[in-house]
DNA sequence: AAGTGGTCTAGACCACCAT
DNA sequence: TGGTGGTCTAGACCACTTC
């Protein structure tokens, strides 16, 4: 059987059918999901491949296995009960129920801290700054700088407002290689006046500082993020796993 | 062959030697590994559990493979060069090249907050404080919660000062089941009197403020630690990876 | 063409949990 | 005792890169 030309792999596709049937609450809480044996007759495939599927949930979190048990769903009450949950690349790139607004298009800027960080050859870097709203209340400015030639493929018509996606998600689609790696670092600042009046803080009044920078799947950096945090408004909240040894 | 009666599994061994010689450098940044049918041959097992031993390498972030290529050594330039890079639970329970020093040792309190995260069924608590150093200067407070009953089994004796362990990781040996969850919380605020003397922060300062929660195997919180920390010795640093798909 | 990692099959034995 | 997930084998074809 093997890879059917271009098509996903299979256990790509049966993790895709979980994962939806999880999201959409078709199993409760600590409910039991089908065994290895029954999805194997299911979808007519080797138990391999169903384990396949199921340890990619697993690595999200999704599910958790016990020997002799089953596999369960992980109870909601371990998941966040707070605005956002960052524990994985994909909690970065999307993040629903909040808006975006673009404060500054995409500009070309000379910048050497951001270019050196991005690796590139010369001080050039493409420019943008948005804010976040959760139920229309601001509550981060971020500062996205971009190599040039990826801040020029980068159109305003792609940078919709009001939107609940985000740079980094959007950028993605448009990269030859998908992003793997992000890396982060987080520490207290004062807002800048332009900043603070952005996200309702009085000037000089301490911050949440977020550098963020994304890489792909060569290791090359791709995207650099500079968020000021409204602490009374946003905690920065991350769960982190590990398999069972 | 299957599983050895009591033994670790083949494949966490080979991950183990192969953890081993990378973290001795036997491999240079981005040299070549050993092939899958390389180590076949060396360790006499099959191609499957080769691969899943590489396949704990590259959720750790150690290496990557690419196909038609080979497997590769994690440049240690993409690796942290701060003072730490918490991207694993295993990171959190280590903390190398600093020094812990218990401010108030192991006593049982009354406290709610802290008891009713712990799903306690009364408000009692152990509480211990520790701050840590490095280099000989403090940067950080943490004030550490368990359930009672473990907090007398952490005796004095098995809380050295001076050491570069974390309670949480001294904790996990005498745990039935093992920490496989850590929630994270972070955010500013500012420094009480007590801990602003203790980092050397001026009182109300703002300092960032971290909340953790450790899980065990079964969803059961196993320590509470509120950390304060000086940010100007000490910034939150994170990395995120994820598998291509 | 040869070699790499990615996917997949069809088996097997094991330890563990529930009944 | 029968079912669960955990580990392991010995094959196979695929897409891709390098030579």
């Amino acid at each position: 059987m093997a890879k059917p030309n271009g098509a996903k792999p299979m256990y790509k596709l049966i993790a895709q059918d979980l994962r939806a049937a999880l999201e959409e609450g078709r199993f409760s809480e600590d409910e039991r999901l089908p065994t290895e044996a029954e999805l194997r007759t299911h979808y007519g495939v080797s138990r391999h491949t169903i384990r396949q599927a199921f340890q990619d949930l697993v690595s999200e979190g999704l599910i958790y296995r016990l020997p002799g048990q089953g596999t369960f769903v992980t109870g909601l009450s371990r998941r966040g009960h707070y605005l956002r949950s960052v524990g994985t690349i994909e909690d970065l790139m999307a993040w629903s129920g909040t808006e975006m607004r673009v404060i500054s298009p995409v500009e070309i800027h000379s910048d050497q801290r951001a270019a050196s960080r991005l690796n590139l050859p010369s001080e050039e870097v493409a420019v943008v700054a948005v804010s976040r709203f959760y139920e229309g209340v601001p509550f981060v400015v971020t500062y996205i700088y971009l190599p040039p030639e990826i801040g020029r493929h980068l159109q305003v018509n792609s940078l919709p407002n009001e939107s609940s996606k985000t740079v980094i998600g959007l950028l993605e689609q448009s990269l030859s290689s998908p992003i793997t790696d992000a890396e982060q670092c987080i520490t207290v600042t004062t807002a800048p006046a332009d900043v603070a009046k952005l996200i309702d803080c009085a000037a000089d009044e301490p911050v949440m500082y977020v550098e963020r920078c994304y890489f792909d799947s060569v290791g090359t950096p791709v995207e650099l993020a500079i968020s000021y945090y409204n602490p009374k408004r946003y905690s920065y909240r991350l769960r982190l796993r590990r398999n069972l040894s």
